[in-house]
DNA sequence: ATGAAAGCGCTAACAA
DNA sequence: TTGTTAGCGCTTTCAT
């Protein structure tokens, strides 16, 4: 059986009350004497105390809720792993959902996040309708929002990137690179990020005075059979383009395995270039120029901005992380 | 201010006992009037059961541990999804935590785990020291192992792919393709997944009659970092070689790209074959022949075996599950 | 320097 | 068909 507060008090000759005192140090004036030997009868007995009885006291759970899209697209473990560090790093633990961009799935793990008493949750809003902003609404937690914007009430704070100064300069590269054809396969413009980027996209070609063909502009899913599929709806199209700027990385890479298997090839017949800077595109042939997200670093600022929140009720503010391009061999 | 069981209990005058079993759906005979007006009271104020209260006495918390050496090698995502996935289907939450491969890091999280009364813990066992066993051994909480395999006490089941075979397989093919100097770059011999693929390797070396040239085996991690580094000790080293097989994708990808730096072709000069087929392995040029690991698999059955175990009862069994070769360019 | 007692929000016998 | 009561293991206020 394990051994409680109780259990320690009666082989102490103590009360439950200094037994927890004394395991929390929270009374300096207890003597040194007895504190010595609760604490080894604690010890010898290998007491774990029950952090579910203390949460129901304190209200205070120590678990953050991380709720992404999908931890197997590749930009996520990076900013999960950021967070984690974080996390444990101030003594806190992670509950991590996947909510593939999908908005019941997303409010049902809020829901559960809530009744699991989390202290605070870092959310990555998924791409889909609209709908879950009234739960998040309802939501009583503090929230942190990261990657994505969106506009609710109770936010505590956002981790975001600036997309539109990141578009930007990877298709104003392009064309300093002397591309005139742009094509842009973007992921789901319900997101914020597709839409900066797709205002950094547009913003950089009226710079330099280049009509915007919305027919270069395919619209899909963060995802890397879209990098596929995107590639073949632009190809089948008949438009002609010299340069292809994709949404995320992952979109990117299928994209040059596509053109590479019709034969065309990179960068000679089609520059490619992507967003994210995943470790995986500098490992295919040829490298990835793309544009670098702070993956890692968005995860830990989102975390330690809610704890900032959650421990020193510091007002949430928003974090504004820049982007830069990162130039190898696909461009 | 959140509302509690004893708030509808008193808007709707009835006893919390009564409201609990309705909430619960755990007492066919109350009146269908009072389980419509409780429900619905419920709704109206928005109530949201706390479920640390109820783990309280129920001594279930509904959540699973997932402990593993580092969600950032790609590896690792594709067996986190696979257990979120049937954890949510079952209704459980998951707290993921990453070791680093680290034996007091990864006993650290244990015992956090505890404290917070996980239901179950998945392990994949870090690759360091012995120094942990001992302190798993003190866990009472249920343990399913993932992956490595090691021996402790009170494991409720286990989840492990044939490495064994795997490797044999993979060395096999090389030789049949008339390949005889295989180097092996393996990563720490610590874990038994590394221990037994090289019994694969040596095993199928011996059954072709070629001897076993140990200055041709180098340990390492099972990082992206020793495949470069790992190819440059093999490269510097003066042994001739004119195969590769790597301890898993990170290595080979990085062995490949090394390779190629130096102007060596893969697969014309030296073969290379890698292990886990990790989605990145399809990508690169050339496309990487590898061992397949069902990653996804591997995590869902760990969630479902210990599940079995929680809520059935289920003796805990070992699952052994089958790789595949996955012929593609680099060899 | 220590203890008594109340209570966090909930469930589960058992009574009525 | 519903309510009473006693906890789950812990913290915390207020006495002593």
């Amino acid at each position: 059986m394990k051994i409680t507060i109780k259990d320690i008090a009666k082989k102490a000759n103590v009360s439950t009350a200094t037994v927890s005192k004394i395991l929390n140090n929270k009374d300096e004036r207890i003597s040194k004497k007895t504190r010595e030997r609760v604490l080894l009868i604690a010890k010898e007995n290998n007491y774990i105390p029950n952090l579910m009885a203390r949460s129901l006291v304190t209200r205070k759970t120590n678990t953050i809720g991380l709720v992404l899209p999908d931890i197997t697209n590749p930009f996520f473990p990076e900013l999960a792993r950021g967070a984690e560090d974080k996390a444990n790093k101030e003594g806190y633990m992670i509950m991590y959902c996947n909510t593939d961009d999908d908005a019941e799935k997303e409010s049902s793990y809020l829901e559960m996040l809530a009744q699991k008493m989390v202290d605070g949750i870092i959310l990555t809003q998924s791409a889909n309708k609209e709908g879950n902003v009234e739960s998040l609404n309802k939501l009583k937690i503090p929230l942190v929002l990261i990657d994505r914007d969106i506009n609710v009430k109770n936010i505590k704070g956002k981790v975001l990137v600036d997309n539109f100064s990141g578009a930007y300069e990877a298709v104003d590269y392009l064309i300093k690179k002397e591309y005139k054809k742009i094509a842009y396969i973007t992921g789901p413009l319900s997101t914020t990020t597709a839409i900066e980027r797709l205002g950094g996209y547009t913003k950089a070609l009226e710079d330099s005075g280049i009509l915007i063909n919305f027919e270069l502009i395919f619209e899909g899913e963060y995802k890397a059979q879209w990098g596929i599929d995107g590639t073949n709806e632009l190809l089948n199209s008949k438009v002609e383009f010299d340069a292809i700027f994709c949404g995320n990385d992952l979109i990117a890479v299928n994209a040059i395995r596509t053109l590479k298997e019709k034969g065309i090839h990179v960068p000679n017949d089609i520059a490619v270039l992507g967003y994210d800077n995943i470790f995986l595109s500098d490992m295919i042939d040829p490298p990835l120029t793309t544009v670098n997200q702070p993956a890692y670093k968005m995860g830990y600022e989102a975390v330690k901005l809610l704890i900032d929140v959650l421990d020193n009720n510091k007002e949430g503010k928003t974090i504004k992380l820049k982007t830069n391009l990162v130039i190898r061999k696909s461009v």
